[in-house]
RNA sequence: GGGCGUUUAGCUCAGUUGGGAGAGCGCCAGCUCGACAAGCUGGAGGUCACUGGUUCGAGCCCAGUAACGCCCACCA
């Protein structure tokens, strides 16, 4: 070791994680081993996709736990000397990030609409340019091993063609087609959403009755409405076929209050006949249900409401008026009418704008669709088959649920940012071209185009992620040596919205599913148990924790917290991630200080050495299959309690003597348990492991690729593990007693032994003088006999023993009261009686001895 | 309306096939022992939500109840 390495060493007994990342990282990306080359075959290969996120976004800790996830296991991969490639890249997340500059816009007392489209989609790139690295670069805080090299944007210009090609090719086969359809309308962002997009909240509304009279006749129906307003669009009133009460009606007509107009009354299931009075207004154009009875039966559809969520000319003296102010108004006018006959409390879910928290405004809207059911079937039979395996298990059985009961996907927005939809019209013959690059001229009528003005949604564009990034359409190395990908974890909120849309378009393009494992982790909530959410103020941010406690620390503490059910953010885990990190310089200073100029190998000499290379092995095993699982909580405690507990706690005490004295054997067998250690630490805490490493005299290079350690089966020592096991319980009742007993920390002992002799450290570690004679014992622990001394107190002596004595006459007694069970003894398999029988005896045997 | 999950120490969570309840943090007591006080040693602390059942034996299996949470769903 260099006499500045060992300067350093000796010189910094804190772990300082702020120093050393940026350097660290830095020279990560400077050795290239981030970046692969594109040879080899999937099979052999390792590689994952990171879920894109949004460029408009900042590191939250579902990235960084996730980021941890796939680092942890990418690492691993690339370790065990595997072509790995991490596939980095941003998503554009249409409405999220035009919202951002419209916002920057109003600031500036501008509006999209005054730049033009092609000036707005200029400025949004300037914002990219600007601001789009930001997340990437919070990234490389948290240490994900991502190809930086190979970063992708989903308007990418090559990944743009891949886009085009896969709306043109669905287009062909009929799947994507324009309709006139009911979508959800989301006032805040000016477009339709998808299902997935809306979420249902529990509002409290004023459900109104009306009565609609029925034509030529006295009678009147009454119907029951939360939004009067669209009873202006009514086209019908539909009563249950079944309702006897209104079987005459059926077939006659209603006149709708306020406008006049006859409006059929007809009959349909849908209608529940214990609700209200048994009758429904049905409005086609502004309710998802109505639309779909209208269409049933062929009713007009009108529209009362407007995209921008006022009233229409159709709405006659209310046009103009918001949909609020229009409620108030038609409830007004009903009521002067002498046609409203009820006002009450009523609590249902309405859809809300999962993108601009806006209410869902209900409209018919000339939108592009997908249809998903022929897309949906083998990717219903891969995860059938498992050959997409998706974990935990519930998960499967979610999806599934889902998939088979998938229904057209609204794939058009109506934004500017994005990806223009490849459709060009040609007004003077009507025709409709649909093509991968901009036509010329009508292929028809040589007539001029104009290209369709809608977005797609940003979703549209992430299906194809795991193979757009790799370069499909094209045949490109990267696709053969990368695609599938090895593993997918992610949040269960983007299970529908991005997970199974991969898998349908990775079947469907890209011949192939688009990785064999899907994981769904937990959610991290708030301290609170809150949802960690920006609008709650309930988030905690990730960059935060790394600048107080290092990546390493927040890797470790995600890992530590992270479950199969969602768990609240644990400070103390990141701080035991935190202290872990400094346990591990200061142990490595202790071995790299005062080991002896060997080579690192495993040397044991004695029962001690046996059992921590034994215990290191199986902890290898054991962690490495926990990480092959996705069971990152347990390797990350496996790992943990290994180290401190067993290495430091016990094993460095024992072979303090050893190592101070520069006895070559356990310096080797040390500098071999810390090479391993590193290593297998390293995937989850890449920083502090590669520091140091880098003073190991092992060091040949970069511990990020170095060989991840792989369990030694031949170390594995059963004997030396019950012995040194044996050996460590004495040493912690000696200790104990001690304690009880009250005598100073530092004394040592007087005492004998009788019958098996310890391990040599349990006098050491507990502060024993074992080979003495004389005198009759005051106390026994197992073999250990205590002599008197003046240091002992024999009242404290004396009721230490009563107090075991109690102990172990409650032990004899328990064991007695099972062994008495005849249908125990009977029934219970022979080993577990064996095993009562044998404690009982030396409880029995014990309480002898102290009598 | 369906489906799923959770309920274990003061707090956050583990508990593998049913065989004497664990970790981390916190708490109490004691330690400047030649790596680390972000440390070391010892200790206290639990009717495993509740009720019934199966079993020699249940935190774990079965049935039900309650509370909380999540997802899906077209009852106005």
């Amino acid at each position: 070791m260099s006499a500045a390495d060992r300067e350093k060493l000796e010189s910094t007994t804190r772990y300082d994680p702020a120093e050393v990342e940026a350097r660290i990282f830095a020279e990560w990306v400077e050795g290239g081993y981030f970046h692969p080359e594109a040879e080899g075959a999937p099979e052999e290969n390792f590689s994952v996709a990171i879920p894109p996120p949004n460029v408009t976004g900042a590191l939250h800790m579902g990235h960084a736990l996730n980021g941890s996830m796939q680092d942890a296991l990418v690492r691993m991969n690339r370790m065990r000397g595997k072509n790995t490639l991490w596939i980095l890249g941003t998503d554009h997340a249409g409405i999220a990030t035009q919202a951002v500059v419209e916002k920057g816009l109003r600031a500036e007392g501008k509006s999209r609409q005054e730049l033009g489209r092609e000036a707005f989609v200029e400025r949004v790139w300037e914002w990219k340019a600007e601001y789009g690295s930001r997340i990437v670069e919070q990234y490389k805080r948290l240490g994900a091993s991502c190809d930086y090299e190979r970063e992708r944007f989903t308007l990418d210009q090559d990944y743009v063609r891949a886009v085009y090609r896969v709306f043109k090719q669905l287009y062909d086969k009929g799947y994507i087609y324009r309709d006139n359809y009911m979508v959800n309308w989301d006032p805040g962002s000016h477009s339709a959403i998808s299902d997935l997009e809306v979420e249902n909240r529990e509002v409290e509304d004023a459900l109104f009755s009306i009565d609609y009279p029925v034509e030529g006749s006295d009678r009147v129906l009454t119907v029951a409405t939360v939004r009067p307003e669209t009873m202006l669009a009514d086209t019908a009133v539909a009563v249950n076929p079944g309702d006897g009460r209104y079987a005459d009606l059926v077939g006659q007509h209603c006149v709708l209050p306020l406008v006049g107009r006859r409006i059929p009354i007809i009959a349909d299931e849908h209608v529940d006949i214990e609700f209200g009075t048994g009758a429904l207004k049905i409005t086609p154009g502004h309710d998802p249900n109505d639309f779909e009875i209208g269409r049933k039966h062929g009713l007009e559809e009108i529209g009362v409401i407007g995209p921008d969520g006022r009233m229409t000319e159709e709405a006659g003296r209310f046009a103009g008026l918001t949909a609020a102010e229009a409620q108030v108004a038609v409830v007004e006018a009903l009521r002067e009418e002498g046609r409203l006959r009820a006002e009450e409390p009523y609590v249902h879910s309405v859809p809300f704008s999962h993108r601009s928290g806006e209410r869902i405004e209900p409209l018919i809207s000339l939108q592009w669709f997908c249809r998903m059911d022929e897309l949906a079937k083998p990717a219903i039979e891969v995860v059938e088959r498992d050959q997409v395996r998706i974990a935990p298990g519930q998960w499967k059985r979610v999806y599934l649920d889902w998939m088979r009961e998938i229904r057209p996907w609204c794939v058009s927005r109506q934004l500017w940012w994005g990806h223009r939809i490849p459709v060009w019209y040609c007004d003077a013959c009507e025709e409709t071209i649909v093509a991968e690059q901009a036509p010329e001229r009508c292929g028809s009528c040589g007539g001029e185009l104009r290209q369709e003005e809608d977005v797609l949604d940003t979703w549209f564009s992430s299906a194809i992620w795991p193979f757009a990034t790799l370069g499909w359409p094209d045949d490109t190395p990267e696709l053969r040596a990368f695609y599938p990908t090895s593993f997918l974890t992610t949040a269960r909120e983007i299970l529908f919205l991005w997970v199974a849309r991969m898998i349908m378009t990775g079947i469907e393009f890209a011949g192939d599913v688009p990785f064999r494992d899907v994981y769904v982790h937990s959610v991290i909530q708030a301290r609170d148990g809150r949802r960690m959410s920006k609008s709650l103020g309930t988030g905690i941010d990730p960059l935060e924790e790394i600048d107080v406690h290092g990546a390493d620390a927040l890797r470790f503490g995600l890992l530590a917290m992270s479950s199969t059910q969602d768990v609240r953010f644990s400070d103390a885990k990141v701080q035991q991630g935190n202290d872990l990190a400094n346990k591990l310089w200061n142990a490595s200073r202790l071995i790299l200080l005062n080991t002896a100029a060997v080579e690192a190998a495993p040397r044991p000499t004695c029962v001690e050495d046996r059992w921590i290379l034994s215990r290191l092995e199986r902890t290898i095993a054991s962690v490495t299959a926990r990480l092959e699982s996705y069971d990152f909580a347990h390797a990350v405690g496996e790992a943990y309690s290994f180290f401190w507990r067993d290495l430091c706690d016990w094993y460095l005490e024992i072979a303090k003597p050893r190592l101070y004295d520069g006895e070559e054997e356990v310096s080797a067998t040390l500098l071999y348990a810390l090479e391993r250690v590193l290593g297998l630490l390293h995937p989850v805490m890449p920083f502090v492991t590669e520091e140091i490493w880098s003073f190991h005299p092992s060091y040949r290079g970069h511990l990020v690729v170095h060989a991840f350690p792989v369990a030694d089966e031949a170390l594995i020592d059963e004997a030396a593990e019950a012995d040194v096991e044996g050996g460590i319980g004495l040493t912690q009742r000696l200790r104990a007693w001690r304690d009880m007993v009250d005598v100073p920390a530092a004394s040592v002992l007087a005492a004998r032994v009788e019958g098996v002799e310890p391990p040599e450290f349990v006098a050491r570690l507990a502060r024993f003088e074992f080979e003495l004679d004389g005198g009759d014992p005051v106390a026994s622990i197992g073999p250990v006999r205590v002599l008197a001394s003046e240091q002992l107190d024999a009242e404290a002596v004396a009721a230490r023993l009563e107090k075991r004595r109690e102990e172990l006459r409650s032990e004899v007694e328990r064991g007695e009261r099972k062994l008495g069970n005849e249908k125990f003894v009977a029934k219970a398999p022979a080993e577990v009686v064996e095993e009562e029988r044998g404690k009982l005896e030396r409880y029995r045997a014990e309480l002898e001895e102290l009598a």
